[in-house]
DNA sequence: GGGTTGCGCTACCTTGAGTATCGAAACCAG
DNA sequence: CTGGTTTCGATACTCAAGGTAGCGCAACCC
């Protein structure tokens, strides 16, 4: 969508300032904590002023989704065959939460969305479900068994993150590769090596 | 502690509102969600002034905490060998977070533990470090093996709650078993069966 | 310059955690 | 029965944060 584009609308153009705020969002998420990154603050961080940020997202809950997946971006499926695959996606996804404020916002978002299922939906919908559905392109799994294993993958991380509030280690990452590839790789149970 | 012992002290004696407040609490979160589940709410289930309850308890997450303590009592460790343990452990903690009001109640001070360092001392120290030492103790790992082993199950079991609102169905905590236990008894991969 | 729309700012509403205060109630000792 | 001590319930309060409303001004097009 380059500016000249099909038509501009009347009145003064928006401001280009998503990736400032996404940036924002993500370095004060990292330095204060979730609870403290305010919109507030954020918007701060940003420069630009909280109504600004209330007219590009109708909630914090659903910033930060957007955010996220700018962070995360499609998920890499490389690999010959589905125990490749598996541990190319489950190491994409341990990096990322991983990298600095992203680990920190995505298990705030998981959160508040436990106990609102306005933003449970937006989160099952907006973010699971792209992953959920190349998942099952890729493995040729059915929807549960690749809702499980994002549960397992996701869920392992996240508690890790909520727990001590670090993301997880590069030796406990192998662990869980190895052991979800074993679990989804009927034969793999003898080749323990790639 | 019989009220005649050990000398009582002077005053009005404290009303024995504990139970009657877990009970409050799990009732209170299993029909309005953890978010509306306020301390005034739960208090007036219990039929109690607030006052009371931060008499009692130092904060919400305190609370909470110590109902589910209450409610998940000690971790069975029956079983002749470590994949019976494992077994029955992990169904267990499947089972109790299924009950009503439980696993609503742990995934949200789970959230709250997530921002809030205080909070999350608290739940790893009074909640996850008795569970994780009983573990250590019957199944003769490494600390490092038992936290692994902890945020793969509870994690897994909570990110399904947290995404769908319920808890994980039977047929996945079957699942969740047989990866775990695939993973931590090396040599079951050929006896599938108990 | 006029029309239209976006921005920053300030003030505001609401909810919920947690605190302070105060009178009344419950217990014991004498 | 009275006084001392502690707890209870009720009310009122502070504080933080999500989210909204309104206003003056800025930026764009014609």
């Amino acid at each position: 969508m380059t500016p000249t584009t099909a038509g501009r609308p009347p009145g003064r153009p928006r401001a280009g300032v998503t990736d400032a705020v996404f940036a924002a969002t993500l370095r004060t998420v990292h330095e204060i904590g979730y609870a403290r990154a305010t919109v507030d603050r954020i918007a701060a961080a940003a420069g630009i002023a909280k109504t600004t940020v209330y007219r590009r997202w109708p909630s914090k809950g659903a910033l930060i989704i957007d955010c996220l997946l700018d962070a995360f971006g499609p998920v890499p499926l490389a690999g010959d065959d589905r125990d490749e695959v598996i541990s190319t996606a489950v190491r994409w996804i341990a990096g990322k939460i991983g990298e600095p404020g992203v680990g920190d916002a995505f298990a705030g978002v998981f959160s508040d969305a436990v106990s609102d299922p306005a933003l449970r939906d937006l989160l099952a919908s907006r973010f699971q479900d792209p992953y959920r559905i190349a998942l099952q392109d890729a493995l040729g799994e059915p929807e549960h068994r690749v809702l499980f294993l994002i549960d397992t993958v996701v869920g392992t991380l996240l508690h890790r993150m909520g727990m001590t509030g670090r993301p997880m280690v590069d030796a406990d990452v192998d662990a869980l590769v190895d052991m979800v590839r074993r679990y989804f790789t009927p034969t793999a149970a003898g080749r323990r090596r790639t």
